[in-house]
DNA sequence: TTGAAAGCGGTACCAA
DNA sequence: TTGGTACCGCTTTCAA
């Protein structure tokens, strides 16, 4: 195996040299600018500039303890609605001087804390999408790690996630106010906190409004999950279907199609996070909106500020950033059909 | 400014300790353990287990030039097109024990510069997908770190790129057959190889079909693109409208709808990617299909065997991967309408 | 087969 | 304000 060591370009050490300083002064220069002479600064700069010096970051963070490195881990990269997260935070994580790696669990809890474990010793801290893992878990790697949350609430661990109370309660009132009585809810993966914030807001928004809804799943967050769950939904008659995202409510959309189904005159659906799609399907699909690309941007920020604290100091008192959401109602909700015409698929 | 070094939670010095050995038999135990005694050996590794050790990356890369991180830069991480990719390079980075940072470089040449020149000390090598940089650049960044271009092709860099030349004669062929005879392509970036690819295999296919091809642009390839795409579209005249890719292509039906047009009666709209929404666009899109994900993997076995490489050796004779495409004909595409009902957008 | 020791490229403390 | 130096954790000679 030849293998040699790539030996890293121009090092602190040539431009030491370079500059007829110490490697200290180098350092504090180009780290530290006001704990130098400005004279030397400017030519210790100048020359560093002038070979094209770029610090190594593994010297930099054996040195410190601190990678300038976070990590996103999420259970889908390919679920649209992950896009403005990544986006988001790559941006911000770009803006303070990070890097941004990410991890797909695969929709799975211990692939999940694999990956975190795996990415541990190379970051300085976790933002976790949509996490599938135990609370306890969870708990057990913010002891370890700054971690923020998105998408999850957990007490005691920073996070950010989309108002589902108030999201929720949008859907039931809008499905009320067309005349709607019966409802189903596809759910999604059990261990899915926002498909079980959704469940609680619709359950006990439905109560208050009297409309009664009825759980089916869980099913497999994505359309073909959907497809699988919309066949189910057309077994139970009721007018309004709402799916535990998008890509289900795609699905089941699909389906209901397939089977000469009018939506939204039979039934009407609803879907939650208007991802990318969700505007131009047909019909364009009434969804529960939230801004994915700021949540990103914010966690990143929350996340940066946690780790630089290092100290429990900040972690007592964690932020818990609850954004707004916003109901979009396109072409897939409509006015309750008719009790006397059922929403019944043709027989096959 | 607390700012404590976190330290390294157990390093291979505990476990020497532990174990009873020198640090460097640790070392060796678990990095090479044919050059280690095989009780010794055994009892190592069990003590690392017990204590969980795990391999500062930082301490690692320092010691050895290798950092087993790969990046993958990209013009637009929330084009659905890129989400197959990232996800395929995300998982044979993790099967080839690496780790996959990931840059959004925003349609940029000069932010995509900025970014490589950025990652590059933290690295073992680059993935670009869909580069937008010049050829030279390219080269001059090939030359120093291990590259592998998607979407690309530059004579001397290694590359996985999906097949234009046969892609763009089976939509030519595909609108040759439904009696079109005027058709327009919405070009995309001119930074775009594939776009380049595209338009080149277009006008040459077309050539040879009698088909006349007129090009617009260059567009933004994005729906808003599209949108305004649409709109010139409108005032040719033509009966098929060839976009850049499939963002653009819905961009453009939506256009065509919104002014009243019927697609594919008046129009018919061909893109390119199958991405995400294609399938249930209204109506569906008839688009160029490849595989990013296989893509994705591939260009990670090549980037991890260039980087193991690490001398010429093999850059010498770069692969070149060019991968099949596949034309997925749906419903927005159609027999050409009679010449005395001309595809004109009602007047405003 | 194993141990000792010299780096890798920075940072940070201590003197000067 | 600067220089010298001791690490940071791991890999890799070189000896034993």
């Amino acid at each position: 195996m030849p293998s040699a060591r790539r030996p890293h370009a121009v090092t602190i050490t040539d431009v030491a040299r370079e500059a007829g300083v110490a490697a200290s002064t180098v350092s504090r220069a180009l780290t530290n600018p006001d704990r130098v002479n400005v004279v030397t600064r400017e030519h210790v700069q100048q020359v560093a500039a002038r070979l094209g010096y770029r610090a190594s970051p593994a010297a930099r963070a054996l040195g410190t303890g601190r990678t300038a490195t976070l990590a996103l881990v999420l259970p889908d990269i390919t679920n649209p609605y992950f896009s403005g997260l990544i986006r988001g935070a790559e941006r911000q994580a770009e803006a303070t001087g990070h890097i941004l790696v990410i991890g797909d669990s695969e929709e799975n809890a211990r692939a999940e804390a694999r990956m975190i474990e795996r990415l541990t010793p190379g970051v300085d801290g976790f933002l976790l999408g949509s996490s599938r893992l135990a609370d306890a878990r969870i708990l057990q790697f913010n002891a370890a790690m700054p971690v923020v949350l998105v998408n999850r609430r957990v007490p005691g661990v920073t996070s950010v996630s989309p108002d589902q109370l108030g999201g929720t309660r949008q859907i039931v009132e809008h499905l009320v106010a067309l005349g709607h009585r019966r409802a189903i809810f596809l759910s999604g993966p059990p261990q899915s906190w926002l498909g079980r914030q959704r469940w609680a807001g619709i359950s006990s928004a439905a109560r208050k409004h009297g409309l009664t809804v009825r759980r089916l799943g869980p099913y497999h967050p994505s359309v073909e999950g959907g497809l699988l769950a919309g066949e189910a939904a057309l077994a139970d008659g009721a007018t309004a279907v709402i799916a535990h995202n998008d890509l289900m409510a795609i699905g089941a959309l699909k389906r209901m199609k397939a089977r000469g189904l009018s939506v939204p005159g039979d039934v009407s659906i609803v879907g939650f996070d208007d991802i990318f799609g969700a505007d131009f399907c047909d019909p364009p699909l009434t969804t529960l909106s939230d801004r994915t690309e700021q949540a990103g941007r914010s966690a990143v920020d929350l996340l940066v500020a946690l780790a630089r604290e290092q100290a429990r100091l900040e972690r007592d008192a964690p932020a818990d950033i609850v954004a707004p959401t916003q109901l979009v109602i396109r072409g897939s909700t409509g006015p309750a059909p008719q009790p006397s015409e059922p929403a019944r698929a043709a027989s096959p």
